[in-house]
DNA sequence: TATTGGCAATCAAGATATGTGAGTGCTAAA
DNA sequence: TTTAGCACTCACATATCTTGATTGCCAATA
């Protein structure tokens, strides 16, 4: 347990580290206390014996460890609201109130303000449809015996794909019947169940008749349905890594900008609590090629109340009393937004 | 003009500086040729007086100039086919002959592939559908007043918008007399000119039934049409800027890559002819910013038969030797996939 | 006349030494 | 429990020296 002192030079440590991405003495610390800097100086070697704090030569001041991190974020952090965060939000508003702006811009809007803003890189996470119901499957004749197929869900996502057959394997008729069929079957089927019902289907209905091109409509069926499954991932900012000290490292930076482009954060993004910020600071990220990264994620809802994600990603020296209810106040907004 | 022994030694020059992106002196270049190291230095003066060559110092050895890559690129360069192309042509091959893998997927898997074996960066660039023209537009009943906008263009292009009216505002069948109108009025018209079409029907037929929602519907449909606007524009590799020395220069790889992620290379890459290789060097690229980038972009066709293009870019000290005919070979193989 | 060997000059880059200052731990006194 | 004082540590900046690759120029050579 951390008595009174000790949590304020924790804080104060973060927060100076935060800003200077420099170790901090004990001088600049008894400044602001009204304590001597031997007295801050036995405590610091305290919060360093508990893991708090770390030295990154036996003269240097101290410097953070997730451990201090994360006792700030959970126990010292207030968040203030200065004269600069009202601006941020004045611009904020700005975007979300634009009514031009389309919705899906909106995000993207969102996620560049951020970025700009703070410095450090966003990522969206479109929603999930993986428990939408197909509502509507629609064949439309382009020319001759090309068509595009439209899967509509019940929430109104939809995905295309064009088709097309040979004329010797099968009649503009006996196309639509199929589609009749695949219709009443598939009608209110969640999607990620269509896959076996589609095989139940031409194992049953089907199979008889149209032996020929069973797998030519099998596979274009599930092109359309996998592309429901594809999550969409916006990235915003990716430059900001390079202007972070931590970052310097080539080979980390070259990591951090592979995971972001290979879109291996959506695992770690989607794994946050669905009302709520998360945060995971260094190795709580569980990504093992970069250890000194935060990720901050927070929820929003679009118009059908379905849930997607906007998260930061920053050095763990992230300046967490400006970006969580900077955050905050975003994905507040862009859920109104969407809902609208 | 030059002389034999004078596009010799250029060659030499671009191709020793391409592989080692260190300056070239004549030292190493005299044991290549049958001559002293004096002979080379005083063509080297020579070349560097026509402004092909420069020096880093006064006592370094020789760089290329941006006139010395044009020349080489134009008049020396030729490519072989190496042991190690012939794998990266396998690779390409393999992607390309998945039956499995659709369309839109086989033109990111190029573009990732391509950045992965040449180590620089890509970008592709979906076709340009201003010249479709409206091939049908459906609305779909969601539920309630809650509507699914489809627009198809003659090509198989869709775009969809989620449109919902109030209950006091205007009933479902005067809605959709109001989409048999736009139907019969719009089809078969130019996506560029649906705008100014649009805002006549509103001035003449529609306006004196329907003025309450007139702005609902136009601004619904422009958003769709909007749409079909947008560039489809997909980067990879970004990271490989990290490990081209010419970019460690934290100032001008963040523009590079701000540039990426800002789409400006989308009028660069466009602006190439349709049918052959461009190869943009430094200033040729028109990006004030950066300096010392090179783009290099080849077109392609997708299955209707509408260009499309990918795009290299990396530093001028590019290896234009092995990088052109591995894009030319992946743009045709890429054509040929799509086209099926 | 074209080519070459030789030589002084140049300069980046690496190695070495030195000083400075911010910071620490420890101890003894208040 | 807190503080002042002191010796010690170490990164960082600065200056100095050394090394080696390379050039331009000039006079000799084929």
């Amino acid at each position: 347990m951390l008595n009174k002192r000790q949590k304020e030079i924790l804080k104060i440590i973060v927060e100076e580290y935060v800003r200077t991405a420099e170790p901090v003495g004990s001088k600049s610390i008894c400044e602001r206390l009204n304590v001597s800097s031997a007295t801050v100086r036995n405590e610091m070697a305290h919060l360093e014996k508990e893991g708090y704090l770390d030295k990154t030569h036996s003269s240097s001041g101290r410097v953070p460890l997730e451990k201090g991190y994360r006792y700030y974020v959970e126990e010292l952090l207030q968040t203030d609201d200065t004269e600069f965060e009202k601006k941020a939000y004045e611009l904020v508003d700005n975007i979300f109130q634009n009514k031009i702006v389309a919705r899906e811009d909106a995000i993207k809007k969102a996620c560049s303000l951020i970025s700009e803003i703070t410095n450090y890189t966003t990522v969206v996470l479109g929603p999930d449809s993986s428990n939408q119901t197909v509502s509507k499957i629609e064949l439309i004749n382009l020319h001759d015996l090309e068509f595009l197929m439209i899967v509509v869900t019940d929430t109104g996502h939809v995905e295309t794909k064009n088709v097309s057959f040979n004329e010797e394997e099968v009649s503009i008729e006996e196309i639509m019947k199929v589609m009749d069929i695949l219709n009443d079957v598939l009608k209110g089927t969640a999607l990620s169940e269509v896959f076996t019902k589609l095989n139940y289907i031409m194992d049953n209905h089907l199979v008889q008749e149209f032996l020929a091109y069973r797998d030519s409509i099998i596979n274009n069926f599930l092109d359309a349905f996998m592309k429901f499954a594809e999550t969409n991932y916006y990235v915003s900012g990716s430059s900001n890594m390079l202007v972070q000290p931590e970052f310097q490292d080539q080979n980390k930076l070259k990591k951090l900008i592979d995971i972001l482009e290979q879109k291996e954060l959506i695992k770690i993004i989607k794994d946050t609590p669905a009302d709520s910020v998360s945060i995971k600071i260094g190795s709580e990220t569980g990504l093992e090629s970069v250890d000194n990264a935060t990720i901050i994620s927070v929820p929003y809802e679009n118009e059908r109340g379905e849930k997607g994600n906007l998260a930061l990603v920053g050095p763990t020296r992230m300046d967490y009393k400006r970006v969580i209810p900077l955050l905050e106040y975003i994905a507040k907004d862009l859920s109104k937004k969407l809902k609208k």
